[in-house]
DNA sequence: TGGCAAAAGTAAGCCTGGCAACTAAATTCA
DNA sequence: TGAATTTAGTTGCCAGGCTTACTTTTGCCA
């Protein structure tokens, strides 16, 4: 790679771009009290609400450590419950209380001016473009060998029963 | 946003990925025993070696504090030393090692490889096609109101006076 | 049934990153 | 000149992410 291309680079740029992103989002979602990892959990719960920790981190492509202490922080602010269960003891399944309502209004209004202050003039097609690539990036790096070991767990399951 | 478009949302696409990217290049940089981020600082240096911090910082769009702590680590490696400016004693400017060398090439190698990994069957245009949207995007983020106060350090200006 | 392996969560350690507060040096300007 | 302000860099604190190592519980099977 020679000096120039320096600021064309893939790897550079989508770390970049992405950091800026987390920025933005943690300070505009500072006033409402959460960070963007929460949000990004509080989200899928929306969308997942009831699985086990692990299936959760599972989802979400994250180690269970790191979905573990988001959760405790989350919970420490009353918008998350981990219910025990009482079948399989080792198991907490995660609920979102009532209390979340309104802030998730408030996430989505945030999220959806973050997003559109990002994307600003790109038209659809671009939009639906860089999309579709993104999608393709993030399937060939998770069908590297690299991510198989642990990482993306899909082992398991399919099993006990 | 309803549930489905989840996995096309642009915030967690992009998260996603760089996440992934992030992993798979710590994953094969730690055998040669430095991080992604290391990684990124040693690059920037090679073409733009003999910068004062601050100025690395700017460049990079990341705090002072940040980078001086990526430097500390990075100087114990032996891959980086501080000169101390003799007209400003406040100023210190950064210059690679020579040990740093063969590294470097190491580097250079394993992001090429990560790079094609991800990038995979994309063709030159989709490529490039990104990359343009990738610049746009930061372009705009970099542009946000949120991004002026302090962060980018062109700090300062028009205070109370 | 009794032991062992696997699974769910947690804890601790490390690195990165931001923000805030600080120190020391330089600059401004009254 | 001397006080106030700016600037360069460091330090402290916290969140988040990965890894490794652990505890508890479960499940298998010999």
């Amino acid at each position: 790679m020679n000096r120039e291309d320096i600021n064309r680079n893939f790897g550079f740029l989508l770390h970049d771009v992405a950091r800026l992103m987390r920025t933005v989002f943690d300070r505009r979602g500072r006033e409402l009290g959460l960070t963007r990892s929460q949000w990004w959990v509080l989200t899928m719960l929306y969308a997942k609400e009831g699985l086990t920790q692990s299936e959760l981190a599972d989802f979400m492509e994250l180690e269970k450590a790191t979905l573990g202490r988001l959760l405790d922080r989350i919970e420490e602010k009353g918008w998350v419950e981990r219910r025990t269960n009482s079948v399989d003891r080792r198991v907490k399944r995660v609920y979102l209380t009532d209390k979340v309502q309104e802030v998730m209004r408030a996430l989505r209004n945030t999220a959806a001016e973050v997003r559109s202050d990002a994307l600003g003039d790109l038209n659809d097609v671009e939009h639906e473009r860089f999309i579709d690539t993104l999608l393709k990036i993030k399937t060939n790096l998770l069908n590297l060998e690299d991510m198989r070991p642990e990482p993306i767990g899909r082992q398991t399951q399919a099993k006990e029963r």
